[in-house]
DNA sequence: ACACGGTGGTTAAACGATTAACCTCAGATC
DNA sequence: GATCTGAGGTTAATCGTTTAACCACCGTGT
């Protein structure tokens, strides 16, 4: 690989004249520049940015640790976060956790080894990032101490709630998510206080079954399903959601007609299945932009208090919900 | 940030044996191993590796140049690629080109200047890379010249022709994708020429239009599928496929009881739609795992001949596609 | 007594870029 | 003619690791 000892030799002058050409940071006599450019290419230069690293201490690369790619709510984020990063001249280093704590923990250690300038953390397990050496800004839910860039969540679960009592459902089947994942144990908080708000008179929760974020829903939940004890089914996210509208239909019950379906995220999926889902949209485009341009700040700026930033939500409304049935047996 | 030296001062030994001592290299006395631990622990230590990769000229990263993330086919194969990486010890570095040449071509550059050990690609809108000073190995198409790792194309589509033959389809629409992208015209060609080998008299092509991989079909398409010119239409990919669904959807049609469709790579929408989609499989997670272990063997060996590893495809036959209707009109 | 091999370390050069400090020389100024 | 100024360079130290080469010392075999 050619060095810039190498193009300097070549160009006939020093090797910081070759830096300070190439990056464009002094002004030379245009003989100069023109040898030092000419035999960059002849020689096919490329920039170690190792070296550069080392000398410098920046590394313009960017971490980003998430839960599993797999999971429909992350691709656009990931790919408006390394967009918006490449447009800062940062790179990104990509570590997919697979759901594991251990390796969300291992993450934040190997990029620390690579000299990062920071990282995007989508907590997971976690409850903290491990004493790294970089600035790290939480997206997609708060950490205590940390800078954060998410989705009302809250304000979602509350706007869930209100739209059930509009639907005039009474009866609420509810599928939570892992309560193990703070994200989901606060959408579920405030849909409950939402829902109490209005007293249990207005509406209430029928039965609620804990299931893990998968396509695939235990099978206890069959039973409650079929009893018709619930004309609307809440699920704390869409791929919860569109498992209980296949299950629904599975077992022949006609959404919405028989039963409603609310869902949450508006991932790529939700208007795909029919009937299509109502859901709340999180603003992931913006997420990952303003994560992006949070880490870059703190970058920038070590010092200061600590940033929350709160990006509003919206309910979509598409066909996976409707009033409550008047059942025969009701009144 | 704490560094070698650091540490070695803190345990009374000279770098080098702090060094050793961590990369487990040598046998030292138990009283020093245990000095340079705790040291190192008591200091943060993080090694810094872009002076190991300046001292040593490996980077243990990879590249990964993809179109575009949001393209429902490569989470998988990003997932899959970045855990085998990590297995090997290496770190992935991820550039999405948003479907831009510029930008294929910049993404070369830049892992260049990064100092990856390789780079796998997706290749897009170029042809070939640039001179770039690592080896390169193309997934999901073959690149002539270069390692490749890819599912048989040309046997998919043939899969595609024969199952409408035997579906008894004799009037057939093709949405054959961009035919600036050469894996789309590969499995045109071997489509057609299936086709042809049947005869004109068993099947013929009754429209073909071209389209972007997109789940928006451009309206042009729609006087051809009310026509009800063709009994099956065949899609160059799955996204073609289920936004030819809706749209046949849309338009009052039954979908496989008036027209079918077939769509090509089995990506997760493909069992989501109703009806859900044939299509054929591609083996992703081997596709992943076996593009690193291709790329982490050209690491370690050079030299020698350009390898090509095709894994079989698999025709997945679900509900979107049934036997020729028989139609009032005809015979 | 002496060479010898092992054990358990140390010394110091090298990787390639950046950058503060310095140098030289041609005009301009008084 | 002495001094200053700015333009256009160069010199050389430095970042943190790795690793080849070296060294000191101890026990052993002859």
């Amino acid at each position: 690989m050619a060095t810039l000892k190498d193009v300097a030799q070549l160009a006939r002058v020093s090797t910081a004249t070759v830096s300070n050409v190439l990056n464009g940071r002094k002004r030379f006599s245009a003989a100069v520049e023109e040898r030092v450019w000419a035999a960059a290419r002849e020689l096919g230069y490329y920039r170690n940015d190792s070296a550069r690293t080392l000398r410098t201490g920046q590394s313009r690369t960017l971490g980003l640790i998430l839960p599993d790619l797999q999971n429909p709510f992350f691709p656009a984020l990931v790919r408006n976060i390394e967009h918006r990063a490449r447009e800062g001249g940062y790179s990104l280093l990509l570590v997919d956790i697979d759901n594991e704590e251990e390796t969300e923990r291992e993450g934040f250690h190997l990029l620390a080894r690579k000299g990062v300038d920071g990282v995007i953390w989508v907590p997971h397990r976690l409850e903290r990032p491990p004493a790294v050496p970089y600035p790290v800004v939480a997206v997609d839910r708060p950490v205590p101490g940390l800078d954060s860039v998410f989705a009302d969540h809250e304000e979602g679960a509350r706007q869930l709630a209100r739209y059930a009592l509009q639907l005039n459902h009474r009866s609420i089947g509810f599928l939570p998510g892992p309560q193990s994942l703070v994200s989901a144990r606060r959408r579920r908080e405030a849909f409950l206080a939402e829902l109490q708000l209005a007293g249990e008179a207005r509406a209430r929760i029928a039965w609620e079954i804990e299931t893990p974020f998968d396509l695939q829903l235990p099978a206890a939940v069959i039973p409650r399903f079929t009893s018709g004890e619930a004309t609307l089914v809440v699920a704390a996210n869409d791929i919860v959601a569109i498992a209980a509208l296949e299950l629904l239909q599975a077992n022949g019950i006609q959404v919405p007609e028989e039963v409603s379906v609310l869902g949450f995220d508006d991932i790529p999926w939700a208007s795909l299945v029919r009937p299509r889902l109502t859901t709340v949209r999180q603003p992931i485009g913006e997420l990952g932009r303003v994560a992006v341009d949070t880490l870059v700040a703190r970058i920038d700026e070590p010092e200061g208090a600590t940033i929350e930033r709160v990006l509003g939500v919206e309910l979509v409304t598409r066909e996976s919900a409707g009033v409550r049935p008047v059942l025969e047996a009701a009144s």
